[in-house]
DNA sequence: TTGTACGCGTTATCAC
DNA sequence: GTGATAACGCGTACAA
């Protein structure tokens, strides 16, 4: 091993490793020569305090670990976007994990953290709502977790969400007045907690229009494309609806896809409105009606959460849900159109 | 501290703590009868060999950290992906750092990240086209890196990058072969590898058809929305371009924005050609005609690579550059519309 | 203000 | 096949 390290830095310069030690912490006496000449000779060789000599010493690895679903969605790109900014501004380093919605991989990614190697986890549950407990058995010992948009509800632990049943419901009344009268709802997985209280809105919505809540327009999909790509055919063709409310983007996208196919227009035949990060939905065909989220700053909510969290002694009483609004924009997708058409 | 660790796992099993260690090794020779005894011991306690412990004494961290412009691109997303399915399937975890684009950023990064917390960097490079010789300053003790679709060319090290001047100079010729013959070509940095190598075949293209280049059309756009929207504004009124190829994706929707505004037509008045790896390009109003990178495909190539280093010895001679192939797809942006339009 | 010495949790080496 | 022990690089009591 010929690489730099305290011992070596300290015979360079004829000083003792706690000296030079004591150069990189803050808080400690040491004569401000001694130091300013330490540090120029660390960045002459080169010298960086070794990160896991330290985190052993110390029991922190200055690190968080980001735990979500997928990542090639505007959504999760956006608040980890915001996670990493606000982690890098307090000194810490993000880990990511993704969990492409298997459940077992999202055991093991916290199992495996508790090893020392995260201080913190930042997570958006995956889809498979199956046992959850797993998180429960790590007791006291478990680490500091907040959960974003995606949450087990039976944990006990801190949250950033976003008003998921009140845009529900006003997404389903915006359809309801543009003349809609037979609203799809289309979920991923509609007894995970997202798609539960976004369909709790829909359905209240009809409820409060004296609209009868038929359950097969409840349009079960799944996270394959093409699996997605028939259900919501059939569903178009059999159901005929005439406004679709779609719980996450990519179904909204694989909607518009089966229009296309389908020759239904868009927003003539169907009206659709769904839940959406995109920021390029005004170039769409037609331009898509969002409920859009505030993403990045969930992102941003969610690491300023953690880190109170990690820097609080355990004593103080702290947040344990946040609940950021979402915003519905209207664009042509939901538009109503003249009656002699 | 009353966590667990491997001596009290050994006190409650009445071993010693290396017959601990030799469980959770593959290679040592250990009864398998006390190894089942240990892990299941270990289960039941929850146990885990501490990360930094481990590292410490092997004096590797099984981590690679990334390094990106930016997270909110569905091309660096989706590269990521890529990088993090390599990682996890060798045991690895993968640190995020973004630059936004920013120099000193990346700077510090690679800084930093020479004190042990990771074995190895995969970058795409930030924009600025500063001195980036700092790369080589670490001298035979930098890091293994491996840079991906933004490179510094000067430096040596493994890369995996597209066949871009040939998909430029491909897309220059669609427009065109299209009819257009004032063609415009956006860029954030002209100066940097990637711009630089897909300015020549647009230039080159233009030459074959005998088009003049005229250099007005080559227009320098900036990472700012709101920059952008004016300059391209400007761009369309001023110099009447009939095509614009535009060397990333932001600069095709910037363009898309701007006709709205201008109420200039795609197709018809403006045909838009892109290096892009929206999924959803034909859902826009026009569909994108885009140059497609395989984006997930040079993550995964990318952590390849690096792993392949990772393993040798250094003995071996690597692979130094992998060119993967762009794909362009046409859509309707690009449309020769009839003459009597 | 600086130096000495120990321990953080693990693994490799060497005995047995 | 298993146990004792030193060492990885650092930070902090404690001593000077």
């Amino acid at each position: 091993m010929d690489s730099i390290n305290i011992k070596k830095l300290a015979e360079a310069l004829n000083l003792s490793t706690s000296t030079i030690s004591r150069a990189f912490r803050d808080n400690s006496d040491i004569n401000a020569d001694t130091k300013t000449l330490i540090l120029a000779k660390a960045k002459e060789l080169n010298y960086q305090p070794n990160h896991y000599a330290s985190n052993l010493r110390e029991q922190k690895s200055k690190t968080i670990a980001v735990i979500v679903p997928e990542l090639a969605n505007n959504y999760f790109s956006q608040a980890i976007h915001g996670i990493e900014r606000v982690a890098r501004e307090n000194g810490y380093h993000i880990l990511i994990y993704v969990t492409d919605d298997d459940y077992n991989k999202e055991v093991n990614f916290i199992r495996h953290l508790h090893n020392g190697r995260a201080d913190g986890i930042i997570m958006s549950v995956s889809g498979e709502a199956n046992d959850h407990n797993y998180l429960n058995k790590f007791g006291a010992k478990r680490l500091p977790l907040v959960f974003f948009d995606r949450v087990y509800e039976d944990i006990e632990t801190p949250r950033v969400i976003t008003n998921d049943y009140n845009s529900s419901f006003l997404a389903t009344e915006h359809l309801i007045e543009q003349g809609c009268r037979r609203i799809g709802y289309l979920v991923v997985n509609k007894s995970l907690s997202i798609g539960k209280t976004r369909m709790q809105g829909y359905i209240d919505a009809l409820a409060k229009h004296h609209i009868h809540f038929d359950e097969q327009l409840i349009v079960d999909c799944s996270n394959s494309y093409d699996e997605n790509s028939i259900i919501i055919k059939n569903a178009l063709t059999q159901l005929k609806p005439d406004g679709v409310f779609t719980s996450v983007e990519r179904l909204a996208f694989a909607t518009y896809y089966a229009c296309y196919n389908l020759h239904i227009s868009i927003p003539r035949d169907l009206k659709v409105i769904s839940f959406s990060s995109l920021e390029i939905a005004p170039l769409l065909n037609p331009s898509l009606t969002t409920i859009t989220q505030p993403a990045t700053e969930i992102g941003t909510e969610a690491a300023n959460m953690l880190f109170k969290i990690l820097n609080s002694n355990g004593i103080e009483k702290l947040p344990s849900e946040l609940v950021l609004q979402s915003k519905i924009i209207i664009r042509n997708s939901t538009l109503k159109l003249p009656e002699n058409q």
